[in-house]
DNA sequence: CTGAAAGCGCTTACAG
DNA sequence: CTGAAAGCGCTTACAG
């Protein structure tokens, strides 16, 4: 079952040179190479079928080249967007990606923080749990290079790839009004765990409601974990004044309100008005078609990949971990028009 | 930038035992060891904050408890599911996985196929494209672990794990059938490249229409890459004699058939009736709810991953490589019902 | 019960 | 232009 693998040392001897000399050939320092002896070295390594080993590489220069992707929900379709786009822009910089997924479950991250780092990945790019705080602190403060994605961990000086959230409540608030419907609920997943996006979205629908000098309904905030969410949006129906509109606050809470919408026989649009964040494949096909707030996913997973880069990059003095905010962008279809009304 | 990490030798130093000791300690064998030694090197590992280097024990065990998974096409939501499977069970016993996406794209492909390789991975699980036969075969040959899904690669002698194509294309006409549509047509994507499971389902499409004593019109048969595969939807239903209904090949075909619906005002159900492969989310949230033809994902990722560990152990010996047939189930929703009829 | 030594497969000053 | 030597951080017979 074995294969005994060619070593540098069998390519050295059957091309009669040094190690060295091997080594030197395998990352292209040419320069002092005769052009006799690279063309043997090169039929060497042919002939005997030869692959480096990277192992061996990464233990001598202390770095594998590989970057590990924590992410806490890889069933959120933003999650698995962004990781695309991660392990594309790292794939193009030669590096490689591990990619994990946390399961919203502390534990679980712990465990794979300490195998990434145990397997010396060069990096990491996390989207966290709330979970913790103390190791990604210690990872921070000894200057490991680290990028959070979607949210960030409170009181940690690190960078942070993340929507502007508050921009994006206010979008799809600022639609649901101009096309005529006033009381609009917002529906997230549980804030009990402080986990940053969904605070900030129900802080933003708050702001919203401000700007626009509407009531601030506290029923009408709706955050639950997933499988109690539908009970939520239950009540929220059994409301004396139910609200005219909802604010989706992703993928995954969107479902549990069309699940709800298709059971109860309430129409999309005419019955409610919906905006979600998050677009995802089913939007366009959905009848009536979902407006949609969207995230440059393919942006936000290049940035976090550039701002860990250049952590490599000894010339790039930190000049302090900064947050950097996307901006979200509306995709206009039918879900927030009342029968017959066109804007 | 560069922390120093400490070593195992730090640790035997302040331990005041050898670095063998230390060694033994971590990979508990603890048998002839003092209680007091162990206490000692326990303390010392805490104090000086020290993680092990797997690298420098990959390096020495020549194995790297890390496999690496390419998949042809991420975005198809069938890989995703089965990837997830993989990961989860990989995870378990304690090996990590290197996850690539080929895009469908051979070069790509090898390219990972190689890096992977260089990074001494223990084995691979590949949803292949068609364009690596040699490579693969290399590697079958020299008996490195390998297991393919969802396809596998002609003329090779090794495990895969695939569903019953066939079957799940019977099962989606037969419902058709009872419920009353005639003339099927199937959707899939293009068939040029020989992917097997594309080749099966249009072949299945033959022999169940042969056994439900149908003719096999090839005008029907609709075997497009993606971006042109709605103007093949188009060519037939501009046929003298439309299709009553479809069979959809997989998630990413639906899309473009349901696109096509939805533009051309056709109702599904009452005009079309439809059944598609592989199951999502949105199935159940459609309007109408769309009947599904499911793959045991999660039941393929595990036994891919079986597959590969038992050839690990050595005792295990390879008693030839199998196709492993998976069978698919159908979940009967509304899509093939035509309006007011019930089953 | 514990330690000294060799070795995994590379890379990199350094010498020549 | 090329080679000998040391070393990356571990593990594992082997000796004592």
């Amino acid at each position: 079952m074995t294969i005994e693998k060619t070593t540098i040392s069998d390519v050295a001897k059957y091309a009669k040179v040094s190690k060295s000399t091997v080594s030197q050939f395998l990352n292209e320092r040419y320069e002092y190479m005769r052009e006799e002896t690279r063309e043997r070295i090169e039929q060497a390594i042919e002939e005997l079928n030869y692959q480096p080993n990277n192992v061996a590489r990464s233990l001598k220069l202390k770095s594998t080249a590989t970057i590990g992707v924590i992410v806490a929900n890889i069933l959120h379709s933003f999650s698995t967007q962004v990781i695309r786009a991660i392990e594309d822009t790292l794939n193009e910089n030669d590096f490689s990606t591990i990619i994990c997924n946390a399961d919203d479950n502390p534990k679980k991250e712990k465990n794979y923080i300490e195998t990434l780092l145990a397997r010396q990945v060069d990096g990491l790019i996390v989207f966290p749990t709330s979970g913790n705080r103390e190791l990604y602190k210690r990872l921070v403060d000894s200057n490991f290079p680290i990028v959070f994605v979607d949210r960030y961990v409170n009181g940690l000086n690190s960078d942070a790839v993340m929507l502007d959230n508050e921009k994006a409540i206010h979008m799809a608030i600022e639609h649901l009004l101009t096309n005529g419907y006033e009381d609009i609920a917002v529906l997230t997943t549980s804030i009990d765990t402080a986990v940053v996006p969904r605070v900030e979205r129900v802080q933003g629908y708050k702001s919203a409601m401000k700007r626009f000098d509407l009531p601030i309904r506290e029923a009408y905030i709706k955050s639950r974990d997933l499988p109690v969410l539908k009970k939520g949006i239950a009540e929220l129906f059994k409301l004396e004044k139910p609200p005219q509109a909802i604010v989706s606050g992703n993928d995954l809470t969107l479902m549990e309100f069309l699940k709800y919408a298709s059971e109860h026989d309430l129409k999309i649009g005419s019955d409610v008005g919906l905006v979600t964040i998050d677009e995802v494949n089913f939007m366009e096909i959905h009848n009536p078609p979902i407006t949609t707030i969207a995230q440059p996913t393919f942006e936000m997973g290049e940035k976090a990949v550039e701002l860990l880069l250049d952590k490599f990059d000894d010339s790039n003095q930190s000049e302090g971990a900064q947050i950097y905010r996307f901006d979200p962008s509306i995709i206009v279809r039918k879900s927030a028009e009342k029968a017959g009304v066109r804007i």
